[in-house]
RNA sequence: GGCGGAGUAGCUCAGUUGGUUAGAGCAGCGGAAUCAUAAUCCGCGUGUCGGGGGUUCAAGUCCCUCCUCCGCUACCA
């Protein structure tokens, strides 16, 4: 058996997510996991919160709370949320795990061991009201360059030249705008990712199938400038994974913790130690996933990840990897995406513009989302939501083609034979025609899902549902009916069936429609139709099914007008 | 500034290694059908393929140049 383990970039704690971060990573990896299931693969699908670094401290000061219970408060409405989105995560963990911090720490430690740690002492800007170091962006003052006032300490937004926090002229703190700011020496852990510079350019130059917005950021980073840069990969910070622990090669890091983006993707591996111990599994359940030595060496890993990530899942967490000198298992395929707009603009969590997974579910049903977002994902650019569009598409697709389809079919067959597949008559040449063209199109639909190209893969799908219309149409039950029932209910028949396939394999896309389908025809199992032929006649003669309620209701125009209404100003 | 992505029909987008009259869905127009959520099906496209120049028998596809939009630019995550 094939097996796949998955994962998606993990959903910073701090907010609910909108639209544009769930296209970008959860709901692709979703589809794909789900895919991958029905073919009958093995698989291990995890996600996590990301839950450290100063924005989830900040975000907990904010909200009154201390932080721990502040994530852990924001981990559960995650985690609902992803489960209002059907993402069939195998396990939706924590980047604060025990288990995280364990494997972080470890990690570390081989890393230094391997000399790819050392110990820097650097200076860096702390603030004394709010008695932390500041990272640069939290820093503002005016640019020496330009004179524009609301200057970050890393770039000026208006000139965009990039700056030291020392360089701003009346710097002050954005959490609390106090100006007691001071330089002060700090010591932290570097990873020398420099040293390991000529292995990952081999690595990525081996991955000739991956997409080019992949590969190629992955080499801006390599080669820009003088190459791979070492990182930082401590902070001064209360929340997190601890740098100095028992059995810890270095000493004097006491009150620091590892830097977000060192631990948070080693939460994918944790995270399937959090499952293992969940299921009540021991530590090969998981190992087997992520050692080459403990039977992962036949496990293709894919993970997928907005653009924004790329430089951290091509270059930081490879070194993490690679340079710990143990048989990881390391990704063999990167799905990046880039951004969804929204109406003109982009979505913004900090300035509450767009539609966020919380108010998406308060107003339809996950799979219309799920339609829309994967059959428009941003894959060869950006892409861009409008609810003129969403509305169009999400009538034209799953009311007037597929629900319609199921609509007509059910419906017919109940006011001619009642609610049973009608026997009689049997598959003639345009009934043949149909499964040749069909069994071409799953064939289709499968080759842009194997290639993970969602787009694609919906609009082939779609291709699918629009053949039984086309049927349907040529074929007319309801005028043979008059002349031949007996033929009449062979196509009615092969309507019914159709349905069936349907569910099967729209299943990944809009897992909800698909089990409303598999009660009312009364399908035992969603399995793959791998033989097209013989899933059209799954359905035997006599078997007795409920004609479904609609399966979508239609957007009306005044409703998307409130929506825009309601969408157009600031989340409160 | 540097690097990367994008600019194709009113809208959203496909267009493999350059090769016959540049495609799909939606919208629009015409027709068929009346089983169905007025849904479905069929037919209809003269687009300077962002502008200009070049290579070639042949370029949306390769090269140069210019313009526009977007992202990244290493201590936000």
């Amino acid at each position: 058996m094939a097996r796949t383990l998955i994962t998606s970039a993990l959903p910073y704690i701090n907010g609910i997510k909108h639209l544009g971060n769930l296209v970008g990573s959860q709901l692709p990896a979703d589809l794909y996991a789900r895919y991958r299931r029905a073919r009958g693969d093995e698989v291990l699908f995890l996600c996590a919160t990301d839950e450290h670094g100063t924005p989830a401290e900040i975000a907990a000061q904010k909200a009154g709370k201390p932080v721990a219970d502040y994530c852990t408060e924001m981990h559960d409405v995650q985690a609902e949320i992803a489960a209002g989105f059907r993402l069939s995560f195998d396990h939706f963990g924590r980047s604060s795990s025990a288990q995280n911090h364990k494997l972080t720490q470890y990690l570390a430690t081989r890393l230094y061991e391997a000399g790819l740690i050392e110990v820097v002492e650097e200076t860096q800007i702390y603030s004394v009201t709010d008695g932390r170091f500041l990272p640069d962006r939290y820093i503002e003052g005016t640019c020496p360059n330009c004179g524009y006032d609301s200057a970050r300490g890393d770039q000026c937004d208006n000139c965009t030249k990039q700056l030291d926090p020392t360089d701003l002229i009346n710097p002050h703190s954005t959490i609390s705008g106090a100006t007691d700011l001071e330089e002060r020496v700090t010591k932290h852990l570097y990873l020398k990712q420099s040293n390991m510079r000529d292995a990952l350019n081999d690595w990525i130059d081996s991955k000739t199938d991956w997409p080019v917005l992949t590969t190629s950021i992955a080499k801006k980073w390599l080669n820009d400038g003088d190459g791979l840069q070492d990182r930082g990969i401590t902070r001064d910070l209360s929340w997190g994974v601890p740098v100095q622990f028992e059995g810890a090669p270095w000493e004097g890091m006491d009150g620091k913790v590892f830097y977000v983006w060192f631990d948070a993707p080693i939460e994918y591996i944790a995270c399937g130690a959090e499952w293992a111990e969940k299921q009540g599994l021991g530590d090969e359940a998981w190992e087997r996933w992520w050692r080459t030595d403990k039977g992962a060496d036949d496990v293709r890993y894919v993970e997928f990840m907005g653009k924004d990530n790329v430089p951290f899942h091509t270059l930081s967490f490879p070194v993490t990897m690679l340079g710990a000198g143990e048989p990881w298992k390391m990704v063999d395929y990167i799905k990046s995406f880039n951004y969804l707009n929204y109406d003109g603009g982009q979505f913004s969590t900090s300035r509450g513009r767009g539609v966020f997974m919380d108010q998406a579910l308060s107003i339809l049903p996950s799979d219309y989302w799920r339609w829309w977002l994967l059959s428009h994902a941003p894959e060869s650019s950006d892409s861009e939501f409008t609810w003129e569009n969403f509305q169009v598409s999400v009538n034209k697709d799953l009311a007037d083609v597929l629900g319609n389809f199921v609509s007509r079919i059910t419906k017919f067959c109940r006011s001619k034979f009642g609610e049973t597949v009608p026997e009689g008559g049997e598959y003639g040449e345009q009934e043949q025609a149909l499964i040749a063209d069909l069994t071409a199109k799953v064939a289709e639909y499968q080759s842009h899902m194997d290639a993970i190209d969602v787009r694609k893969g919906a609009n082939a799908l779609r291709a699918i549902w629009v053949a039984g219309n086309e049927y349907l149409q040529s074929a007319a039950p309801w005028s043979t009916f008059k002349e031949d029932p007996k033929k009449a209910a062979a196509q009615v028949r092969l309507g019914l069936n159709l349905i069936g396939l349907y569910a099967r394999l729209s299943a990944p896309f809009i897992p909800d429609t698909a089990g409303k389908l598999q009660t009312a025809l009364a399908l035992t199992d969603l399995d793959w139709p791998e033989d097209v032929a013989g899933a059209l006649e799954a359905l035997k003669p006599g078997h007795a099914f409920v004609v479904p309620d609609n399966l979508f209701a239609k957007i009306d125009d005044e409703q998307r007008e409130e929506w825009q209404a309601k969408f157009a100003g600031i989340r409160s």
